[in-house]
DNA sequence: TCATAACCGAGACGGTACGTCTCGTCTTGGG
DNA sequence: CCCAAGACGAGACGTACCGTCTCGGTTATGA
C-alpha cells in the first residue's frame, strides 16, 4: 500500500511500507493536517508555526503528524505544494518564441498573486533542510525546467533558435530574475519588464533574426 | 554615545541614545556576542541557533543580547554580513566587458566558499522578516547593483554596449542566475557557466560585434 | 467458557462468559504476557512499565491484554502472584512454638530473596487500587493468617500458650515487623531479630513459662 | 544561601548553592507548588497526579518544579510531609508506660485522620524510589523511632523495663502492626486493639509486674 | 462443509503527559 | 547605567504510552 496523499505521483515524501497488517492510514486524517498547515502559514506564518497547533486544528494526535512527516520544514513544504498553481501548460502554437512568451507571462501573474507567495516561502524553508530542498527541485523546479527546455529544444530544431547555448542556461536566465525579485522584493514582477527579459534572452539566441526587431 | 558596531553607518539595528550618563556599553561582549553567533551558525546552523546558546557561549548575560537587537534575525543578519567578504572591487580596465567578467568570475568564486552559504542563510533569513530584508538589500544586493550599473553605464557611454536596455535588468540577468543555483542547490557555480552566461546575456547588449564571438 | 489462568479458583479478575462459539482464547499469547511481565517488572520495575512494552516484548497485540485484565495493576498483580513462593507449610511437630518459629525462619529467608521485591510491589500497588488490595488480601496475607491463627490456637488449645489474647494481634505482631522493615529498607530482616521478636512476642503469651526463660 | 521551605531543618531534598548571583528562588511559587500538589493529591490521588497539572494549578512554570524536584515522588513527599500532622510529643510523666500509652493513642487517633491517608501514601510512594524513601525514613519514621526508643531507655533505667531487650525492635512491634493496618486496611485502628497490643508487647518487657495485671 | 463468531497480530488513531529547551522578562549584587 | 548570572511564566518540542479502533487472517464450533 503506498501513500494516499494526491501528490503520491510526484513526491516520495511519506513512504508506506506495506505491512498487510495494522489499522489503515486514515486519510481524513492526512488531509486536515495539511490543510490546517496551509491555513496557518498564512495566518500566522512558518515561524509561528507549531505542530502542536496543527495538530490542534487539524484535531489530530500529534504523533500522527510525526508518524508521517519528518519536520516541520517537510510539512510545509508539502501544504505548500498541494496550494501552489499547477503549472501553466505550455502549448504548441507553432512559435516556439510565442509559447514561452504565453507561459512567462501567465508565470508572472501566478506569481504576483498566491502563488508568489507560496514559492517564496517554499524556497526559504528549502535553505535549512535538503530534504526539503529536494522536495521543492523535484515537484516544483524540475518539472518547469524540462517543459521549458523541450520548448526551446522544439525551437532549435524548428530554426528558430540556435543551437549553440546551453538550454538550462536560458532557462535560469528567464526563471532566476524572477524568483530574485521574489526573494529580495526589489521590484515588483511586471508584465513591461517580461518582455524586456524575453526581448534580451530571446533575442540573443534567436536565429535569422536581427537582435532589434 | 552610539553603537559601536562597524556597520552602524550602513544599519540603524541598534539605536542607542546617548544618555551621557551610566555606564557606557561593553565593546567586549558586544564583540564577543556576534562572534559566538557566527560560529553558532556555522556549527549548527540558524534553526538550532538559540540567544540562550549565545549567551553561554559569549559569556554575556541574556539580556544584554536582547538589550541591543530586537531579535534573532537581525542578530544572525548581522553576524553574517560581518562575515561575508566585500564586494571584490570594479576596476576600470578600459573594456567594461572585462571589468565585469572579472567581477563575476571573483563573484563565482566567493559564491562557491564561505560566503555563498553565508548569503544563502541571509537571503533565507530575510524572507521571514522585512526589516532583515532591508538590511540585506542594502547592505549586500544594492551596493553592488550600484557598482555593476555604472560599469555597464560607463561602458554605454563608451560604445561598448547598446543603449537601449534597462540596465537594472542586465544586472538581473548576471546575478540572478548565480543566485538561483546558490538557492536551490541545482547546480554548483562554475566557471564555464559563467562564461557562457556573459556570452549570452552582454553579447546581446553588445555594439558592433556580432552575437557569435 | 472460563478464564484459563491457573488464579481462577481465586480471583475474579477475568470473568468471561461462555458463548459456546468463536476461537479460544490463546493459552500461549496468556502465559507470554504474564510472563513478560513478570520479567519487565524485574528489570525496569512497576513504575516504567508499559503494556505497549510488555505487548511488544510477549508478541502480542495490546487488545489481548486489555481483552483480560482491566489494568496495569491487576496484571502486575496476577504476574506476581504467579512469582511469589507458596506458603512455608506448616507442619505439626507436637510443639506449636516450634512450628511458628520454622514457620517464621522459613519466612524471613523468602522475603529476603525474590519474594521480599514481590511483596514489597504487591503491597505498594495495592495502595492505588481497592480491587488490587483485596487480591492481595485474599491470596497472600489472610491465608498466612488463617494458618498461623490455626497454629496459635492449637497451642493454646494444648495448653502451651494463654487464651486471653487475641490471635489475630498475635499474627500481627509477627508479620507487621517484617513488612515494616521490607517496605521502609529501615533494616534487614535478619535471622536474630527473628529469634529476640519471638522471644517477645511468643514469650509473652506463653503458658507455665517464666517471661526470662 | 539555602532552601526557603519552611522544612529545611529536617529534608536536605531541595540542595541550593549559593552563587551569589542571578536572581533568588522565589517563595510564593515554590509553596504554591507544594499546596497545589497536596491538594491535587487530595482530589485525584497519585497516580493522576500530572506535573504538568501542579504547573497550571501552582501558575508556575514546568521548569520551576523540575529545577527544584528530581521527580513526581519527591514533590508529593515533600507536599505530604508538610501536610502529616508533627510527631505527639511524648511528655514524661514519671510513668514511662504511661508516656507511651499517651503516645500510642494520639498516634492512633492521628492515623484515623488525614495523617492516616498521608502516611499510607508517603509509604506507597517510597516504593518506587529510593530517595523518597529516604525522606520519609529521616523524616518520618526515624525522629519517632528516636523519641519513642529513649523513652524506653528512661523507662529501663527507672526500673520499669527489663533491659535485655532490644529497644528497636519493641519500636517496631509498636508502630509496625499500626502501618500494617494502615496499608492493607485489614481492620480499622481502634482503642481497644491498642490497649490489648500495650498490654501485650510493655508487659513483656516489664519489670516486676505480673504480665497478668 | 461452511458460515458464524470470537480470537489474534499488527499498528494507526486522538489524546495526555512527559522532561527538556528556549523565549523574553525580571530580579539580584557588583562594577 | 551596564553587566553576569540565573530564576521565572509560558509554551513548543519530540517521545512514550494510554486505551480504542480497524485491518486481514486464524481457529473452532454447530447448523
Amino acid at each position: 500500500m503506498t501513500c494516499n496523499c494526491h501528490l503520491e505521483h510526484i513526491i516520495s515524501l511519506t513512504f508506506i511500507s506495506d505491512p498487510a497488517t495494522g489499522r489503515r492510514r486514515n486519510a481524513v486524517s492526512h488531509d486536515a493536517i495539511l490543510d490546517a498547515t496551509y491555513v496557518m502559514l498564512e495566518e500566522i506564518g512558518f515561524d509561528k508555526l507549531s505542530l502542536e497547533g496543527v495538530a490542534a486544528r487539524a484535531g489530530v494526535g500529534k504523533a500522527t503528524i510525526y508518524r508521517w512527516w519528518p519536520n516541520k520544514s517537510a510539512l510545509a513544504m508539502e501544504s505548500l505544494l498541494r496550494a501552489v498553481e499547477p503549472m501553466p501548460p505550455i502549448g504548441d502554437s507553432g512559435s516556439s518564441r510565442q509559447d514561452i512568451e504565453d507561459h512567462m507571462t501567465r508565470l508572472s501573474q501566478l506569481l504576483r498573486g498566491k502563488s508568489g507567495r507560496v514559492v517564496r516561502e517554499m524556497i526559504a524553508l528549502a535553505q535549512f533542510d535538503d530534504e526539503t530542498m529536494r522536495i521543492f527541485n523535484d515537484n516544483y523546479l524540475e518539472p518547469r525546467r524540462v517543459a521549458l527546455v523541450s520548448v526551446l529544444r522544439r525551437g532549435a530544431q524548428r530554426g528558430e533558435f540556435r543551437e549553440d547555448f546551453d538550454l538550462n542556461l536560458v532557462f535560469d536566465l528567464l526563471y532566476a530574475p524572477l524568483l530574485q525579485r521574489l526573494l529580495t522584493g526589489s521590484a515588483d514582477i511586471d508584465e513591461r519588464q517580461i518582455q524586456s527579459q524575453l526581448k534580451l534572452v530571446l533575442g540573443s539566441i534567436a536565429l535569422e533574426q536581427p537582435v532589434v526587431q
